[in-house]
DNA sequence: TCGCTTTGTGCTCCGTCCGAACAAAACAGG
DNA sequence: CCTGTTTTGTTCGGACGGAGCACAAAGCGA
C-alpha cells in the first residue's frame, strides 16, 4: 500500500511567495533589492524573477530608464505586470456599495459604486454587487484570481456571517461569505477549467488596516493598531507580522465597549461610556450641539464641521471632547496590544489632523510606560482602503504559493 | 568576487525542529504520530527521530511495553530522554527566588530555593540566583543549553530591563538580562568549546501562560489569554500560534489598568478603579475586612482566607466582589483579543474555583457575541509555571533548530 | 497457520537552492 | 577613448531534504 500523504508543511516551500508579496508591497523594486531581501544568491532571485514574469504576475526591465547615480551594473526593475490578473473586491456601505477589479500592488483598475435608497436584503445587495462586478470584467477583458468582501460588521469565523451589520439593516448572523460565494460562482467570474478559488469576507476596519499596512500608512509595521470610526461606533484591527489578528473566532478587536468615560452615556452593552457611544461621529455632532444628519451622512457631515467650522468654540470644544476620550481608549489599547504604530481612519484621522499634539499627549499620558506612550498615531493615507482590502484578502492564496494557485 | 549570504531565510529549514517540539509538548508519543502530525513520509520521520535521538534530546523505545489494543504493527514509542542536557531557569519573587535544572518536556530535573529577607539590589539577588544554579549543575553533572529567568515585573525589549519590579524593590529600568546574562557567562555554565547561548528574561506572568500553552491547561490552545494576580497587581499574556505575543517593545498585555469598577479607589496611573487595584489579593483582603499581612505573604493569606473561611459572609461578599470585577476586565480583554481559552492563575484561579458559575455568567454577559461569551476560562494546572516558562526561553533555539543549537 | 492491517526501512528520484566562476553594464579617471 | 573598478546578471555542478515506492516486520483475528 502506497503511503497517504497528509497534507501540512507543504504551503510555500520555495521562495515564489516571498518574492511575489515584496514586489507586490513595494519593497523590492529591483532585483537586486529582491536578493537582498529574501536572503538568497543572485542566481536564486534571478530565476524567481523569471518564473514570476512567465506566470504573468510581475514585469522585469532589463532597461532601467534612469541611471541610478550609484555606481556598477544597474539592476533590472521589477513591477506589478500592469495587465496581470485581477480579483474581485467589493464593500458595502450604509447607503450603497462598490465593486472594483483590483491588480497585484493595491492597484485598482476598475471600479463601479451601487447605491440603495432602501435597506435590502443582503442576498439582493450581493446579488447587485456581482453584477457590477462581472460587468467590469466584461468590459476589460481581465483574468479573475479571486473575491473578497468588506461589510461594516464583525465577520464571525469560520462561518463568514456578519454579526453586527447596523448600517445595512441586514439580520445578525447573515451568512454574507456565503451567499457572495454563491453568487461569485454563479456568474462564472473565474476560470472555467480550474477549482474555483476561495471566496473571503471581512470586517471593513480590519481590512482597512490590512490595505494600510501593505500599502499605506502601515507600511513596514510590525505591530500594526488601527481604530477607525465610520459613521456609528468604533472598529479596530490588529495587523501581527502582515497577518490581520482576527482572533480566534473572528471577533478580536471589538474595542467598541472600552470605557472612556466613566459618567457617560449608557451603551446598549449594559455599560456606560463605551468608546461607541462617546467617540463616534453622532457623538461629536451632540457635543458640538447639532442636529445629526441621517445616518449614512454623519462622517461626512462631521467632516465637513470640522474642517469648515472649527473656528466656532463649540466645534472647538466638542473636537478636544472626542479627542480627550479617544485618546483614552487608544491609550487603553496601547497597554494591551503594545503597537508599533497606530493609524486612524474615518473621523478619527480628521481628529488627529485637528489636533495631533493633542492627542499624542493624551495618549502618553494614560498609556504606561513613556516608550509605548510615545507610538507614533498617523493618519490613513490610502482611499478605498477598505475596498483594496477586500483584495488582499482574495490575493493571500496568490501570495502564498503562485504556482499552485496559477496552474495547479 | 563571490556572494555575501545575509542568512534571512535560513531558519529551521528541516523538520528536525517542528518533531522535537512536538514530542516536548507530548504531542507525538509515537513514531507513527509523528509522521502524521508532520505530514511528512513515514521514512522522513523516521530519519528525523533517529537523528533527535543520536543528539541525546529523545528516546526511540522499538520495544513498546503494552499492546496498544489497536490492530498493526506497533509503533516505536518516542519520549524525551530523561538523561538528556537542561537549561538553567529561575524565578524571582517578592521573598526570595527558585533555581532550577529544566529539561525538554518541561521536567524539572533539580531544584533549590533561596531565601532574601531584605530587599536587594538585581547584582546580587542574580548572583545568588546562578550560584544556586551552578551548585545544582555540578551536583548532577549535566550539560546546561542556556538560561532563562521569570521576573515579577513587565520586561522591555529588546533591552531586557525591568520596568516595574515593584515586588522585589529593584530600581525600574535595571538591566536584568544583560546582568543575568553576565553572571551565567561568569560561573561557566555552558559548554567552554561553544558560543555561549543566548540567555532570556521575561515576565512571570507571561511566562507562565508560556509553560501552560506547552505542558498545561493552555495545551492545543491557539489564541491563549492567561490573567493572574500574586500579591499586587494584575498580570496578562497573551500565546499566538504557540509564541508569546510580547508586543513591539514587550510590553504587550498590561492589563492593569482596564477600568473594572468606575467609582473605585484612585490609582497611580491616574485613573481610578483600575483591574490592579480591584481584583488583587489586597483588594480582596480589604474587602473582607481583614488586616493585610506583609507583602510577600498577601496571595497565601487570601488563598488561606478563601479556602478555610468562605462560610463567613464577609469573605465570600468580597470574593464575589472580586469576581464580578475581574469577570468586568475579563470581559473587556476578550472583546479585544478573542482568545479560544483564558486561564487563571494565582488569586484569580481560586477565585474561579470558588464559583466558576458566577465568573463564567460576568464575562459571558459583559462580553459581546454570544460565541466569545462562552469562551473556557480555566485554572492553570502547572506547579511552578513560572519557572518552567523561563525554561521554555531557554529552550526555544533548540527547539527552533536542534542541529545549530547541539552542533555547530 | 494464514491473512489483514499498520508501521518501519532501504532505495531512487526530484526540486530548491548554494557556491563559484564568468560575463555584462554601468561609472571614474586618465 | 580606453582601462580599471564596482555592481549585477548568468551558467553550471552539486548538496541536501524530502517524496515515492517496494518490501520487510510485527502485531491482531479467525
Amino acid at each position: 500500500m502506497t503511503q497517504t500523504r497528509t497534507t501540512r508543511l507543504e504551503r510555500g516551500r520555495s521562495a515564489l511567495g516571498p518574492a511575489l508579496e515584496l514586489v507586490h508591497t513595494g519593497r523590492a523594486p529591483t532585483r537586486a533589492v529582491l536578493t537582498a531581501e529574501l536572503g538568497v544568491t543572485r542566481a536564486t532571485a534571478g530565476a524567481v524573477a523569471a518564473e514570476l514574469e512567465t506566470l504573468g504576475l510581475i514585469r522585469v526591465d532589463s532597461r532601467p530608464r534612469s541611471a541610478t547615480g550609484s555606481q556598477g551594473r544597474p539592476s533590472h526593475r521589477l513591477s506589478i505586470e500592469p495587465q496581470g490578473p485581477v480579483v474581485l473586491a467589493a464593500q458595502v456601505h450604509a447607503d450603497g456599495f462598490r465593486a472594483a477589479l483590483v491588480g497585484l500592488g493595491g492597484n485598482i483598475v476598475a471600479t463601479a459604486p451601487g447605491r440603495m435608497t432602501v435597506p435590502a436584503d443582503p442576498a439582493h445587495v450581493l446579488g447587485e454587487v456581482v453584477r457590477a462586478g462581472s460587468d467590469l470584467l466584461r468590459q476589460t477583458g481581465r483574468r479573475c484570481l479571486g473575491a473578497g468582501l468588506a461589510v461594516p460588521s464583525a465577520v464571525a469565523e469560520p462561518q463568514g456571517t456578519a454579526l453586527n451589520p447596523l448600517h445595512v439593516a441586514w439580520h445578525a448572523g447573515a451568512p454574507v461569505r456565503d451567499i457572495f460565494t454563491e453568487r461569485v460562482r454563479e456568474a462564472a467570474v473565474f476560470d472555467r477549467d480550474r477549482p474555483a478559488p476561495a471566496v473571503f469576507a471581512g470586517n471593513d476596519v480590519n481590512l482597512a488596516a490590512l490595505a494600510e499596512h501593505r500599502h499605506g500608512a502601515g507600511r513596514g509595521s510590525r505591530d500594526l493598531l488601527c481604530v477607525a470610526t465610520g459613521h456609528r461606533g468604533v472598529g479596530g484591527a490588529l495587523v501581527l507580522d502582515g497577518r490581520l489578528h482576527t482572533g480566534s473566532t473572528g471577533l478580536a478587536l471589538e474595542v467598541g465597549h472600552l470605557t472612556v468615560n466613566p459618567e457617560g452615556r449608557p451603551c446598549h452593552c449594559g455599560s456606560r461610556g463605551c468608546l461607541d457611544v462617546e467617540a463616534d461621529p453622532l457623538a461629536f455632532l451632540t457635543a458640538a450641539g447639532r442636529e445629526a444628519g441621517p445616518e449614512g451622512s454623519l462622517l461626512r457631515q462631521s467632516r465637513d464641521l470640522l474642517r469648515d467650522e472649527y473656528a466656532d468654540p463649540a466645534v472647538r470644544a466638542a473636537a478636544h471632547l472626542l479627542i480627550d476620550r479617544l485618546g483614552l481608549g487608544l491609550a487603553g489599547l496601547v497597554n494591551i496590544l503594545n503597537p508599533d504604530r497606530v493609524i486612524l481612519g474615518g473621523l478619527h484621522r480628521e481628529l488627529l489632523g485637528s489636533d495631533p499634539g493633542r492627542l499624542r499627549a493624551v495618549v502618553a499620558d494614560r498609556s504606561l510606560w513613556g516608550q509605548s506612550g510615545s507610538v507614533p498615531l498617523l493618519p490613513c493615507t490610502l482611499d478605498h482602503n477598505s475596498l483594496i482590502g477586500a483584495a488582499e484578502l482574495a490575493w493571500q492564496p496568490v501570495l502564498d504559493d503562485p504556482l499552485e494557485a496559477l496552474t495547479a
